[in-house]
This record gives C-alpha cells, structure tokens and sequence, in this order.
DNA sequence: GTGGGTTATAAGTGAAATACGTAAGTTATA
DNA sequence: TATAACTTACGTATTTCACTTATAACCCAC
C-alpha cells in the first residue's frame, strides 16, 4: 500500500515541526515538503503535487483561500485540508467554496488530524465537531433567512394575475399568453395593469423583478 | 425543578407509544399529551402549550412542517423536534427553515433523543449525527454553487453596451436612457439590438434576468 | 501607414408590442 | 341583494422591435 503523501504550508517553523512530530510515527504517511508562504508552496507542489494539502489560512504573500482555489484548478487529484486559528463562518465558507475538502481548528488533536487526513485522502469531507457546529448554525441561520428575504408580507394578487406575471416573468410576450390562456390580448394588458397598480411598480422591469423575489418565477 | 413537558404527534400509535414509553422513565419529563392529527395537535396545545413538541413530518391531514410554522408563531416558548424515518435534505432544510430546533431519524437512540430534548428545552439546536452529516454535505454544495452560478464566463459586452443594459434593468425606458447618456434613442436601441444578439437572447425579459444574474444590477 | 476589426454613434421604416383610461359582465360575500 | 372584487375587453397614443445602412474613432497588425 503506497503512503498518503502529505504537504504543509504555515508560516511558523514552530508549527510545522509541530506537525510533522505528530504525524512522523504515521507510517502510512510521509511527509513530502513544507512551505512558509504560497509562492515557495507552489513552486515545490509543481514539481510533486501531494495527495493531501495541509494549509493555513493566514501567510505572509497571500492566504489559505486563494491557494485552495488555485490548487483545486492546477492540481484536482490534491485534497486540500484547511488547518487554521480562524474559525468564523466567513473563513469556513469562503475555504469551502474555494473547494477545501476539510477544516480543522488549530488546537485539533493528533487523532482528528490523522482522521481528518485519511477522510479526504479517501474522498470524503472532514470537519472537526467545533467546526461542524458553526457550519450548522450558519445552516439554520441561513436557512431561516431563506424565509425572511423573499416575502415581506403575503403576495396580494388573484390567481389570475399571479397566471399572467408568472408567464410575463417566463418570457412570454403578451400575445403569447393570450394564446395559451384563451383570452384578448387586450386583457392581458388590463391585468398586468391591474398588478402595476396593486404593487404600486412603476415599470416591467420592476415586475419582473417582483416575480422572481417572490418566487413565481425562476431567475 | 420543573419537569419539562413534551406533546407527541404521530399518526401511528405504535410509534407514539415507543416513545412514551422510551422517555416514561425520565423524570425530569411529563408527557402532556398526545395527537395523531395537525387538527388535533392544535386543539390540545391550545390548552396548556408543552416546552417541546415532538413531531412526525408526514400526517394525514397536514404535515409537520406546516404545524411548525404555525407553532413557531403561534407558541413561540414551545420547541419543535422533527422525528421523522425522511432524512432528505429538502425537508430537513424546510423544517429549519419553518422554524424547527431540531431534527431526528426515527432510528434514533433514546439517549439521542433525551439528549435532543434537553438541548432544545435550553436553547440549544440538536441535530442527530445522520442528519447534521446531510446538512453539512449540503452547505458544502451550496457554498460550491455559490461560485458556479452567478457567471458562466466572462460577460462578452463592451462598456457602453453594459452601461445601456445597467439603466435598462434599473428600470429606466429607451427615451430616459438616451436622455441621462445624452445620445439619441436610436442609438440606445441599437446597442440593446447588439446586446440581444451578442448574448442570443430573446425577449427583454432574458436580458433583464441576464443583468441580475450577472450583477449588474441588484434584485 | 494602410487596411481590417471593434466600438460608439445615428437613422429609416413598417410591424409589433405596450401603456393607459374606460367599462361591461361575472362572482363572491357580507 | 347590494357591494366589492375579479375577469374580461376595447380605443388610442406611445414605444419598442427587427433589420438595414452608415460614419467617425480607435487600435492593432502587417
């Protein structure tokens, strides 16, 4: 079985020797190279990209989140694995998003760290429990929002009308949906009239705008 | 110490029962009641409201995370507790999002589901291992897609021409355009026919929703 | 430095679409 | 049953669309 081939990034000498101390009596693991900062990280993973990435989010040239993006472009077969002090949601996000496939808090212990990197070595996503907890609470924050945002107040529209905007909003000039409802053009002009003045809109643009906050339509 | 007072919703009486006499033990726990039914669930909360209120997702006259809704505003002191055998992340998001604290399989343990109880009676969100593993998979694909969507390449639009499309989807007309640009309205139909062809698009309405998804403008 | 591509400007023209005020017939509902 | 809300419709004025043509300015390459 070959070993995972590992290589860390932090600009502490303290904290990389630290690393590797935990991690040499791994003997599934080798530790390939380690860099203070992302130029000297890319210029050693050029010429032998590792299996699993371990980075930290603040360096000296640049940060954690702008390697991670580069390395998921130049190097897809490399996991990245977010090793950092900063734990606030931002971080999280932006490193996830970026395409880390794990975090983990600075004061991990050497069983997660070594959990962490056999999880996204086998393609899975690793979080430490403290981590996980502010991805959740981000989650039902997030999730709530979803509510709040899109609808200040029920939509005061017939169903009728609601039919118009809905096909108005698709792309549908008013001709077309003319057609498919069966009814006068003329009348389609009344009922989106009628919805102007409801919503107080003062152009299309704004009602189609209307009926993607509110959901009646895809953006 | 006051017990904490639990009502249960599950149109199966055979699983209303397991939990009972799963939680009868307890004592720092009072089953207040019980309902197989959102009609009877509200009839019998509207005497005394339980601390927590543990919830089936699908019943036969409504759902749970329509009762949710309505509990969260119509008993805000009372907690909610999803128990429910769905775990796909379309209904978990939903019960979140309608306000939901917590969210259990229904091959959950008794000491979860004690330990759920008591983190939500205190405040806190609980959200079993298999569940926050769902969640946590879908915040890292949406943090993922937060990237993806907004532009599928570079916009192919010279300045003027993005300017045109900014005032147009802010809602202005041919005529204001041409006006606050100071150039002729012919002119600004032109640029608007250049941009509908550049980007293949088919009605203003495409356009409009190309500006929004592209920020050019806000929703 | 001349030709070619891109951009910004402008116009003609007929057809198509829209805005807006008005109004009649139909349901709900109080 | 009276009143409000909803759906339907038209006339006229305005605006936009679709397609074509045209000119000046600019940049870049050969």
């Amino acid at each position: 079985m070959s070993k995972i081939r590992i290589f860390l990034v932090d600009d502490h000498q303290l904290v990389r020797d630290g690393i590797k101390a935990l991690l040499i009596s791994s003997d599934d693991l080798i530790i390939l190279g380690e860099a203070s900062s992302g130029k000297e990280c890319f210029e050693k993973i050029a010429i032998e990209p590792p299996d699993v990435l371990i980075l930290d989010i603040s360096l000296p040239d640049t940060n954690g989140i702008e390697i991670t993006k580069r390395v998921s472009v130049d190097y897809p077969q490399t996991r990245v694995l977010i090793l950092s002090m900063y734990t606030n949601e931002d971080f999280i996000f932006n490193s996830v998003k970026a395409g880390a496939r794990g975090y983990l808090p600075k004061n991990t212990s050497r069983e997660e760290l070594l959990s962490a990197i056999h999880a996204i070595y086998n393609g899975d996503e690793f979080f430490s429990d403290s981590i996980s907890r502010i991805m959740l609470k981000s989650y039902v924050r997030k999730a709530k929002e979803d509510d709040l945002l899109p609808q200040r107040g029920p939509i005061p529209l017939t169903t009728r009308e609601i039919e118009i905007l809905k096909l108005f909003a698709e792309g549908y000039i008013n001709k077309e949906i003319s057609d498919q409802l069966d009814i006068s053009i003329r009348t389609v002009e009344t009922h989106k009239n009628h919805i102007m003045k409801k919503l107080e809109l003062k152009s299309t643009v704004e009602l189609i705008k209307y009926a993607i906050r509110n959901k009646i339509v895809e953006l």
